[in-house]
DNA sequence: TAAGATTGTGGGTAGTTGTGGGTAACTTCC
DNA sequence: GGAAGTTACCCACAACTACCCACAATCTTA
């Protein structure tokens, strides 16, 4: 049973390859729509981590970054450093895609990786670097945490 | 006789197989309403316990996610640790959904287990837990029913 | 109270899924 | 143009999962 599509929720222990190879779950896999083509768009995520989005979820957020006037500084950064390291993927027969050597090296990427599922895209973690991050997330500011928590009640 | 659809209350002491399958209660799976199609989402509680939404509960909370930007780091934190531990679980011809290995381990599953019907949602617990979590709870601040007073009435 | 239906629990099996490796096509660089 | 390295596609297999059937205990109904 999956969600609505394209969605993705969940935790997964999987490993990476000597080829650079990632499976991606099946669950994940059967929540895409068929237009994506079976494909991803790898790209460097905000934390340590890669952020994996379906196609049609990234032109989307390509058709965001096209309505940012370049006259500001910060938009030419930002869409600058969102662009520059997206490349899209397209699953293999095994439902598995290849991410690139600067993304690996970016996450810190090992054998063992944690897949996790985050709603509208995916990341891949280092596990420890995962443990670590959520440490330092418990000393975020518990009063903005609240104020998530109360409008989104669980 | 059910209640209001989707609607839990009452306690079952029931017997996860070593498969990980728990039966969910008869008349929790008859207070469901068609348009879950027998499908809970599972998660970590914030107690030592096994959550299960009703699927379409679910997609509520996770429509407000999706609406929230990951350039806030509070709100990946938020995302991350919440749709981390979800997963869909629709039962079998018997009404019995199966945990994750995870989830089992997290709230200190056994064999025996409680079924806890808490309204809009169900808890599975160790019995052992939930007599534990009880005594500590004795101890609740007074000041705090009060204040719980003020937004419901009993 | 007795027959029938429903419910909870256990286990078997066929199909799916994750992982490793092989090979041919393609690209790059001398 | 040819060698070396890289990429994309294919096959194989072990582990796991979803689905099915069976049965005993309980509840319902006439």
């Amino acid at each position: 049973m999956t969600l609505t599509n394209n969605t993705f929720t969940g935790e997964y222990a999987y490993s990476l390859d000597s080829k650079g190879r990632v499976n991606i779950p099946a669950k994940f896999r059967q929540s895409l729509s068929d237009d994506n083509e079976g494909t991803f768009v790898i790209t460097r995520g905000m934390d340590s981590c890669v952020w994996v989005y379906p196609l049609i979820q990234w032109k989307d957020i390509e058709s965001n970054l096209r309505n940012l006037s370049s006259l500001s500084k910060i938009n030419r950064t930002f869409v600058r450093n969102t662009a520059r390291y997206a490349s899209p993927s397209t699953y293999d027969k095994q439902g598995r895609i290849t991410l690139t050597p600067y993304l690996i090296d970016y996450a810190g990427l090992d054998k063992d990786v944690l897949i996790v599922g985050m709603v509208n895209k995916i990341e891949i973690w280092n596990p420890t670097r995962l443990d670590e991050t959520d440490k330092q997330n418990l000393e975020i500011d518990p009063a903005a945490y609240d104020e998530l928590a109360k409008n989104i009640i669980i």
